[in-house]
DNA sequence: AGCACGCCGACT
DNA sequence: GTCGGCGTGCTC
């Protein structure tokens, strides 16, 4: 086969444009072009410079005028033939472009900005090593002692070490480059460059061996384990409850991979509030764990990515991005906390890392794992449905009873007199842990959490101008925000409307700080918030602070539900809890319920007993009570029996077209239309529903409209089809120019 | 989308 | 005559 025509995904290429374009290779590239590589290739009328990626190269086209590609960017392919077909697969999939899903597999520092420059380059050590056989460079060292110390004590260092970065070498022995050049020249010794990794930094503990397995762990393990050697591995579901040990498990399976020559992809929600499981697996695995996350610099993750892609490191624990990882011998991949909406990209291309991860392991023919105290109810069903294989840890670490559980109704409390955030029953556990000497964990719901400013007289409240919702007042930099987009201004000194006195309303972390702080004077209380952790690395500083000087009350929002593990933690209190209940989406029981199962099992994880306080104006909602009770069977029961009716997912996918724009009128004229189409499309399928068009729960984001159509059915590509076929239709429409449209699979809000 | 081509009115 | 208004159509 001549290698003359190369298909290819381009960067410029519109959703509705996509698809893998053909072009000519010239002759001095044909035998360096390989599907995976980046080129520029000249698109369309004007023939614009385009960045694009080899999908395959073959010898023929069906079109008759080629352009040709005009260079290659890559000296070697950059994803492989099998990621080629995940992005493919992800066009199909999530409604994006086969560019959109390649960019996202890549590290940014991969990337080349508008001069065409990559974001991060390799980054190369000089080393120096002894060229001179040892007995060779002992006689020339003693030879130099004389006339050339300073050669000597290189030549000395050299003799104990070998080869050492060059700056190193000069350092130690205090001597000068020109010294080391001089040797160089007499043959004596050979400067070279060596790559280095950029390496983030991580908490390495003392190396551990294997944690000791309980009885049931060891079942878990052993089960999960055949299963991930078996022929169809397929998926399973790890159900733990909080403290049940789902790591200690992992690290046994990560083990067994390793030995069998495999690589493990471990996911987390959010590496910023796992400091601590990082640090376990680095002091099993080593220098085989290669971490990849947002907040890593540019070239720190780009060197973790080639330490991933060469095999060097073969345990990769990262968020949702990390699904990507281009291991080499994939093995397996763990979830963990797999019902988090963090593994659900809101952003182009607006994947699930559990389909993707559920493709790779197919296509890998090796095992998924999910983990979770908490399971999606979808992914419950499966497992008892037999889809996932299942398996449980029910005994909490050293046999720890359940925190005791109790619901305060706020409702009798502001009865009684009492419209503060902290209710009696809560004042007086926490009066009983100061004076044990115990710790307390104060969680406040994130939605509404913040702090509002409002007219005492008129009710004014300030609104961003731009979206649909009121500002919250951050005392960091004294100003109202908003958190849609970025908008800040400084309030007033009275009311901008009226001119009477401003107040800060809602209940925030500061406030309650605040009380408590009225409450028991003399007490420190620590703050865990978006406003206090915004350095980089501030979040585990505060934990440190929390554990070591043992500050009696920590109060925060959702980062203090997840992964701590606090010895002396006796009791946490739960604010509201119902604030994320009524959130809109069929998922806002689900998220409550995890939520409050989460931060009640952060109590007592010690030797001593832990307590639980859940405030909530509605005591009686069923969710709140099974959390309380930490029954998440009970939960799934009445969630299914409630999802079947409403034909929410696991009984329904839903798929949403989405329309945003300035003029609130057309994109919904564009919404009614396209469900107008698709009710068309679907007169003969009844198993299909179209519902909308409603406006997102926040209507306007940066003076865009936001109106969603949603199609509810069976969870089959021809729905995916059919409604992509609709979206590229309404794009390529001349009449909605002044709108966006895209489609998107069980958007999280 | 982004860009060139084209077909018509106003102007040095 | 030509400069530039934006309507139209295409992207290997």
């Amino acid at each position: 086969m001549s290698r003359t025509v190369a298909k290819i995904a381009v960067s410029a290429a519109t959703y509705w444009l996509d698809k893998p374009y053909d072009y000519l290779i010239p002759p001095e590239l044909a035998e360096k072009a390989l599907p995976g590589m980046r080129v520029h290739v000249p698109f369309s009328r004007g023939n614009r410079r385009s960045e694009g990626i080899i999908l395959a190269v073959s010898d023929q086209s069906s079109y008759e005028q080629l352009k040709a590609v005009l260079t290659l960017l890559d000296e070697e392919p950059v994803i492989s033939e099998e990621q080629i077909r995940l992005a493919l697969f992800m066009r199909e999939r999530f409604f994006c472009t086969v560019y959109d899903a390649v960019r996202a597999m890549l590290p940014a520092g991969l990337w080349f900005d508008e001069e065409g420059r990559r974001r991060a380059k390799d980054k190369n050590q000089e080393m120096v090593r002894l060229v001179l056989a040892p007995e060779e460079a002992e006689a020339l060292r003693d030879a130099k002692r004389m006339r050339s110390p300073a050669q000597a004590r290189i030549l000395e260092e050299l003799c104990a070490f070998e080869c050492l970065p060059t700056h190193d070498l000069l350092l130690h022995t205090g001597t000068k480059k020109p010294t080391l050049k001089a040797l160089e020249k007499a043959g004596a010794v050979e400067l070279y460059e060596r790559e280095v990794y950029r390496r983030p930094q991580i908490h390495v503990g003392d190396t551990r061996p294997l944690p000791v397995l309980s009885e049931e762990q060891e079942r878990a393990f052993s089960g999960i384990d055949a299963l991930a050697r078996s022929e169809k591995a397929g998926a399973a579901l790890l159900f733990g409850v909080t403290g049940s040990g789902k790591t200690s498990v992992y690290i046994h399976l990560i083990d067994r991979q390793l030995r069998r020559g495999r690589s493990v992809i471990l996911l987390v929600p959010e590496i910023a509030l796992t400091p601590q499981m990082i640090e376990t697996f680095s002091s099993h695995f080593g220098d085989e764990v290669a971490v990849l996350h947002s907040s890593l610099s540019v070239g720190e993750r780009y060197d973790e990515w080639k330490r991933v892609k060469s095999g060097r490191a073969r345990v990769v624990i990262g968020t949702r991005s990390a699904v990507f990882a281009p291991v080499p011998e994939l093995g397996l991949i763990i979830i963990d906390e797999e019902q988090e909406e963090t593994y659900k990209s809101e952003n182009i291309p607006r994947y699930h890392a559990r389909d993707v991860a559920k493709y790779r392991c197919a296509k890998a023919n090796c095992l998924l794992l999910l983990g979770s105290a908490t399971p999606d109810v979808v992914s419950m069903h499966a497992a008892k449905t037999g889809r996932y294989a299942f398996f449980e840890l029910q005994s909490r670490y050293n046999e720890r009873e359940l925190p005791a559980v109790e619901i305060v109704d706020m409702k009798r409390e502001l009865r009684r007199g009492n419209g503060g955030s902290i209710s009696s029953v809560l004042r007086e556990e926490l009066q009983k842990n100061l004076e044990r000497g115990e710790q307390s964990i104060l969680f406040i719901n994130r939605r509404g959490a913040n702090r509002l400013i409002s007219c005492g007289e008129c009710g004014y409240v300030y609104r961003c101008p731009r979206c649909s919702v009121s500002l919250t007042y951050h005392s960091a930099n004294g100003r109202l925000m908003c958190h849609y987009c970025g908008y800040s201004q400084r309030p007033d000194e009275s009311c901008p409307d009226c001119g009477g006195a401003l107040k800060y309303i809602g209940v925030g972390t500061q406030m309650v700080e605040e009380e408590l702080k009225e409450l028991f004077p003399d007490t420190p209380v620590l703050r865990m918030d978006a406003d206090t952790v915004a350095p980089v690395g501030s979040h585990e500083k505060l934990l440190d602070r929390f554990r070591d000087e043992k500050i009696p009350v920590m109060v925060g929002t959702q980062m203090v539900t997840k992964g701590l593990n606090f010895e002396n933690v006796t009791l946490v209190g739960v604010i509201s809890a119902d604030q994320s209940l009524y959130a809109g989406s069929y998922r806002a029981g689900e998220r409550t319920f995890s939520l409050i199962t989460q931060v009640v099992g952060r109590s007592g994880r010690g030797s001593k007993p832990g307590r639980a306080v859940i405030q909530t104006f509605t005591p009686d909602n069923e969710t709140i009570v099974q959390a309380a009770r930490q029954d998440y069977f009970a939960f799934y029961a009445s969630e299914t029996e409630l999802r079947k009716i409403q034909r929410t997912p696991p009984f329904s996918e839903i798929l949403a077209v989405t329309v945003s724009g300035m003029n609130e009128e057309h994109v919904y004229r564009c919404c009614r239309m396209i469900r107008q189409r698709l009710d068309s499309l679907l007169e003969t399928n009844a198993s299909a529903q179209v519902l909308g068009p409603a406006p997102l729960a926040v209507v306007k984001v940066n003076n865009r409209y936001r109106y969603r159509v949603m199609l509810y059915g069976g969870a089959n590509g021809g729905l995916r089809a059919l409604l992509a076929s609709v979206v590229m239709e309404f794009c390529r429409d001349k009449r909605f120019a002044d709108v966006s449209i895209f489609a998107d699979n069980d958007p999280n809000d």
